[in-house]
Formats: C-alpha cells, sequence, structure tokens
DNA sequence: CTATTTACGTCAACTATATTGACATAAATC
DNA sequence: GATTTATGTCAATATAGTTGACGTAAATAG
C-alpha cells in the first residue's frame, strides 16, 4: 500500500503544463469568491440528496436505484443503452440494481417492437408512485428555494445550472429535457 | 436476496403519512419546472466533481482524499473532530483517507497546543498546492459560468445555492465561510 | 489523587457502488 | 450465412462508506 502511494505521487509531466494554465486563470479574478461557490455547491448538492435518501432507505434502495427509476419514469420506455448513456456507468453496475428494481416490481421491461433485442423499460404502478414521491421532495425544496429568494433571482437558477454544465454535454441535456417533457412523464 | 428485498419493500406506516403531504406540497405548483431544475442540478455536480476526478486520478487519490485535502487547507489547523464534522463521515472512514495523505506528504498533524489529544492537521507545501490546483479547475468552471451568464443573474448563484442548503445547517456553513476567509487560507 | 470523560486510533466484518475483462445469446443486418 | 448489435452474466477488484468493539493518552471533575 505504500508502495502504491509511493509510485503514484509523482506529478506526470502533462499535468504540470495544464496545472498552471488553470491555476492561472482562477487567479486571475478574485479566487475567494469562486472558491465560496464551490463549498456552497457541495453543502447544497449533500442536503440535496439527503432528502431522497432517507426516503429510499425505507425501500431498502440506495441512490443507484433512485437514478434508475427516475429517468425510466421520466422517460417510459427508455432502453438499457439509453439509460447506460445517461448514467455513464457500466452495464454490469446498471444490471445489478435494475435486477433489483424489476424483482421488486418497482420497474418493467417489455420487448422491443420494432427491435425485440432491446428492452424497453417501464415504471409499474407502485414505480411511477415511488418516483414521484421522490420527485416531489427534491422539488419541493427547489420551490421553498425560489420563494426564499428575490424575484429577480428565481429564473436565475435553471440559467445558472444549465451553465454549470459541461458545453459538450448541453445539447445532450437539452434533448433529453425535451424528451421528457414531451413524453408527458411529469411528476 | 429475493427475501431481503421482500421483506423492505412494503410500505412503512410512517412513511404513507408525509409522502401526501410531500406530493401535495410540489403537485401545487407547476412541477415540471422543479423536476428540470432537479435534473439540472444532478448533471451539474456530475461535470462538476468530474473535473476534479480527473486531476486526482494523476496522484491515485479520489474523492474523499479530495475533500479532505480541501478543507484541510481551507483551514489549517483544523483538528479530527471539527473535520468529521464538516464530512459526515466516521473516524474509521476518514482514518483509512487521512492516513494515506499524511504518508504521502500532502497533509501533516501536530499536536494540539492548548490540548495535546487533539491532532492539528495542516497541508503541507506539496499538499498546499494540489489543493490549489484543484480549487483552481473547480473555480475556473465558476468563473466561466459567470462570464456566460447576463449579469444580472450573476449575483444570484450564491444566493440561490444557499437557499438550497438545510435551513439548519445554513449557520454552520456561513460560520465555516467565514473561519476560512478569517484564517486567509484563500487558493 | 482517583475517576471519568474526551479525542483519537485501530481491528474486523460488512454494504453499496463502481470498475475491467471475458464470454454467452438472440435478434437484426449485411 | 456471417457479422454486428443489444443485452445478460460470471468473476475479480477498488473505493468509500457503515457498525461495533476495544485501546490509549490527555484533560477534567470529584
Amino acid at each position: 500500500m505504500d508502495e502504491l502511494v509511493a509510485r503514484k505521487i509523482s506529478e506526470p509531466p502533462s499535468v504540470a503544463a495544464w496545472r498552471n494554465a488553470a491555476a492561472e486563470a482562477a487567479a486571475a479574478a478574485g479566487d475567494g469568491d469562486a472558491l465560496e461557490l464551490v463549498e456552497l455547491f457541495f453543502f447544497a448538492y449533500r442536503d440535496f440528496v439527503g432528502d431522497a435518501d432517507r426516503l429510499l432507505e425505507n425501500y431498502g434502495f440506495g441512490r443507484a436505484h433512485h437514478r434508475v427509476l427516475h429517468f425510466v419514469n421520466r422517460r417510459p420506455g427508455l432502453t438499457i443503452a439509453a439509460l447506460l448513456d445517461i448514467l455513464r456507468i457500466t452495464k454490469q453496475s446498471l444490471n445489478r440494481v435494475l435486477k433489483q428494481l424489476l424483482e421488486a416490481g418497482f420497474v418493467e421491461a417489455r420487448a422491443g417492437v420494432v427491435d425485440r433485442r432491446q428492452r424497453l423499460l417501464y415504471p409499474t404502478p407502485k414505480g411511477a408512485a415511488l418516483a414521484r414521491d421522490l420527485a416531489a421532495l427534491q422539488s419541493a425544496r427547489f420551490l421553498k428555494v425560489m420563494d426564499e429568494l428575490p424575484p429577480a433571482a428565481r429564473g436565475a437558477a435553471s440559467k445558472f445550472l444549465f451553465a454549470m454544465i459541461d458545453s459538450g454535454e448541453r445539447e445532450r441535456v437539452r434533448a433529453h429535457l425535451a424528451y421528457a417533457k414531451a413524453a408527458g412523464a411529469a411528476t
């Protein structure tokens, strides 16, 4: 273990190059403010997921189950491949969690009609109910925040969050939101 | 495993009660918008931590090391207890990660002067440099976001994130930020 | 001064979530 | 008919967390 650490702590040359670039970029402006935002983002996310975690415990599920159930509910008929693409995990990792959701009757899979190799995922009524409860908890936090915020700041939240996403990812996220909205899979 | 799931999926009575309350609260307003915010928050956080993850890989460290190094750098002289309080993990979990940071020379511990049982944690120069690089990456994302955002929306980000934190936690977070700022542990 | 509490470390077993790599199968497509 | 695609599965491993039990040195209360 000492060896493992010792072998890896020396700084590779490739890092040194853009280390300076990044450091300079941030040092250029008042970094203190940005650092505060970094920490606020950390604390905000911690509490945000905490809500759902507590509810999930009652079902013996974890965050991984939540994510799967959420996206299946949001886009009924989702394929495995599409889900893997959203979650960015391996199929082996997805399978463990998905299998539990299927066996417990929160999600069901039907063979694709156009391509029968595909497994189209749908929430069961029970699954949809849990997904709705989880979404309600997290939505409630946002709604409360909007209420606390000065009106002028309310519209800024979604713009801010969207801008925080990798620019190369934004189009995909936009497409996902549009698809979900069109599918009418609200709450 | 089937039994394990079967045993836990029946909904406990305590849940049913506030399930409705939460569902109603969210259903009361246009939930669709809030759902979008939920997903944007998820994607934004994913990309936000991704930056640091890639840099950490070069050192054989993970997110857990990052969090420890970050807060030690931000508040030099931090005690174990204070760190546990911020991270909300067990001492056993902290210890594994902290030990690696100590052995690899990124953090050092000195006995407390007023209370010699305490171990005061400080970043080494090497640790401070890595912390600065990591912070620079994440700060850079925020700075870029601020640049992309309409000027009117810029001030809203920190208000929004702060409002997303559990109300019972805000005072502690405020205290942490004030302490860090006063300690002058910038970047 | 003794007793207790506090701050921290450590051993062990276990869980959840992820990974890589290899191989299997059925359906679609060339 | 051969190949590619969508998915499932077995096995080994890593990381980050948990609970529980026990140890030790220093501070503090009586």
